[in-house]
Formats: structure tokens, sequence, C-alpha cells
DNA sequence: CTGCATCCACACGGATACTG
DNA sequence: CAGTATCCGTGTGGATGCAG
């Protein structure tokens, strides 16, 4: 693939193609409930133990989101206690694949990244 | 790489170590202003045309954090008026190719999200 | 041309309390 | 257990005006 054609793909027709993508699993928690969720079906509670620091609000909004968009299906069954299940979709496990990558990406380059920065901001004050 | 692995990289120590580069480079401009960068130098004016719908503001802003994080390289020249060129480093330049497999992601699931989204929608009114 | 300062509207997200 | 409702602080980002 030639330079101009990744340039072309990651501004897409009128310059924002993925901005779809980043508004979609750009927010605080999505990856992370797409990756936690990505070791297999999971309930509510569970759910909200292994992604650290969510609160019971946003992973609720953020399931909400991630199921309107066919990434999480959500199952709920008639007992009491309710119990819910999430779990990913087939399309939902196909983006682990490109976050993995970027996940890598980022492992790699935090620490020049970090170092980077303080020298920025030394040279500030 | 196993499942298991995989998980772990995006979820990474502590749960977050995927938050650090969607704190970089989630925000509303930064890909689009490094995908625009990775078609060669470029002047501020000439980039505030390239990326669509930027403010001059935001323009600056992401620009800052960027050059902070020393994934974009900033060249003034002392003439008038003045004239300003910003480069993508090396660093810059190798998030092109994960940024690349998401936006390839995004552009062939937009339009499977976009129906649904509506049938979603659809079934809530 | 480049970029900083200011004001301001709005969405995100945390804390908390309440419900079936 | 699995939410919903409310309040509220904060950050993001747009518009505008000014400066070097």
């Amino acid at each position: 693939m030639s330079d101009y054609e990744k340039v072309c793909l990651i501004r897409g027709d009128g310059g924002s193609a993925i901005r779809g993508i980043l508004d979609r699993i750009g927010d605080k928690w999505s990856l992370l409930v797409i990756a936690t969720l990505d070791g297999g079906r999971m309930r509510f509670g569970d759910l909200k133990q292994h992604v650290p620091g969510i609160s019971q609000r946003m992973l609720t909004l953020t399931l909400r989101h991630l199921e309107r968009d066919g990434l999480v299906s959500r199952t709920s069954y008639p007992e009491v206690p309710p119990r819910v299940e999430y779990e990913l979709t087939g399309m939902g496990r196909t983006l682990v694949g490109p976050a993995v990558s970027l996940a890598e990406w980022a492992i790699r380059h935090n620490p020049i990244i970090d170092e980077k920065r303080r020298a920025y901001d030394a040279r500030q004050s």
C-alpha cells in the first residue's frame, strides 16, 4: 500500500473516516470493555469487577452504546435476582485485532513518549 | 498470540495500557493531523486547509500535544511573515501503521454499524 | 502567517441515592 | 443483581479578537 493510500484510508471521504471509529471506541471505557469481553461471555457484575475503576453508570452506558453499534450482544434471563450476560458479537471480535496492534504500539512507545514529554516540560520551565 | 495475551495487551498492567495511547491520540484531531502529515512536511496554514473543519485553536493545541509527545517536530523560520513547518518524527511515522489497520476496520464495518444503529434506534421508538 | 487569550456551550464522566 | 435518576465538577472544543 502506498503512502498516499494510507493517508486516504485514515482521512477517508470528506476527511473523517477515522472519526466514526474514534467516536465509537475512542471514549474512556469502550476498548477496555471490549478487551475484557474478549475473554468470553460475562455478566454485568463480573464485568464491573474486571474493568478496574469503571463506575456502574459508565459500564451501563458503555454497554448500551456497544450494543447499539452491534459490537456486543445482551442476554437477560427472567430470574430473581436478575441475571444479564454480555458477549462480543462476531463483528465485535474482529475489532480486537486492530485494537491489539494499537495497544502493542502503545506499550512499545510509552516509555519513549514519557521521556519526550518530561524533556519538553523541562524546556518550558 | 493467545486470546488471553491479547486481552492483557489491551488492558495492560492495572487495566489501562490502552488508556495512555487513547489519551494521546484518541482526541478529535490528533490522528487526522498525523495522517495528513504522513504526506510530508507541511506548514501551519496548509495543514489547516488539509484537515477539514479544524479550528485554528485546535490545530495549535493538537500540534503542541503531538510535539510534546515527540510524534511531530516543529521548525520555525525567523522570517516575516513567519513560516513554521511541521513534520512527523520517526516515532510518529511508526504510528501510521496501527492507525491504518484501525481505519481499515472502520471503513469495512461502518456501513454495518450504521445499519445496526438504525435498527436499534427503531426498536426503541 | 502563525498563534495566544478569552469567553462560553456542551458532553463526559464521577458520586450518590433509589428501584424492580 | 442490574440497573435508573439526579446532581455537579471538569475538560473539550468552537468563535472571536488580538499580537508579533
